[in-house]
DNA sequence: GCGTTTTTGACAATCATTCTCGTTGTCACG
DNA sequence: CGTGACAACGAGAATGATTGTCAAAAACGC
């Protein structure tokens, strides 16, 4: 399960996925990542895209967001866990660190007996920007 | 369109749906909880019942959930805000309330100037049950 | 009962995501 | 450097939950 059995091999499109991912930001959908590829005439297929983007989740190196509306977001993170503060208007997207709620959800599935425990959570608002 | 003169009718659809949540335990998706009521002999479409459920999670009656696999899990909750522990083999659910990460929550969107606060927050693991 | 207005429901439409499978590119090894 | 095995690609089809449509049916006030 660690890196040894993987054997993953470097491909141009998973290059073009990853370095794109490090220059833009905030989230993105899967398509529209492929579209910005696309219109830097990289040529890469949808289905990669997708590929990619879940075996960059997987493996950590992203983070995922389901919004309420549907498609899913897509964003290179700065490492380590940590949540988001997102405007629900505009999209401006803070990364906060909250050790205080990650301690909370372990004891609190620990007292229920539950084990292997993850969580999601996500803040939305409007930013200072949108309020007016 | 506007929310003061609505006038909800009250339809058998709506008590359908309605009592079936109150008798079933957990999360059930929108097209779970019609096969049952048709199993029931209730003749109920299923854009109805999307669309009821959509009411009842509006109001505020229901909660609905998005786990990472795709469909919306809605169910009836206790009244009042709290969250949701959930075995994510077989999916039993205790209802948690934090209100520490309630505060924290907000505390952390007015540090960032964010107005009008709400967030999302789960926590999956795998139950006693489920464990060995 | 009666008319008005909401609600229903069968079906089509939408749309992000996943699957399929023949083709292509990588990489390890000789 | 050549070659073979096999992972990765990609175009299009398939999937499947959710939403839109609109004529017909049901509920409520009087």
């Amino acid at each position: 399960m660690s890196e040894s059995g993987a054997a993953l091999r470097n491909t141009r499109q998973r290059s073009a996925v990853s370095a794109l991912l490090a220059e833009v930001e905030g989230f993105h959908s899967a398509q529209d990542l492929h579209a910005m590829l696309r219109s830097r005439g990289e040529r890469v297929g949808l289905t990669t895209v997708y590929r990619t983007l879940q075996g960059l989740a997987d493996a950590g190196e992203i983070d995922v967001m389901r919004p309420p509306g549907g498609e899913h977001l897509y964003r290179r993170c700065s490492e380590g866990h940590h949540h988001h503060l997102v405007c629900r208007v505009c999209g401006r997207t803070v990364e906060v660190a909250g050790p205080a709620v990650e301690t909370w959800a372990e004891r609190v599935a620990a007292q229920h007996g539950y084990a292997d425990v993850s969580h999601t959570l996500e803040i939305f608002g409007t930013c200072p920007g949108c309020v007016r």
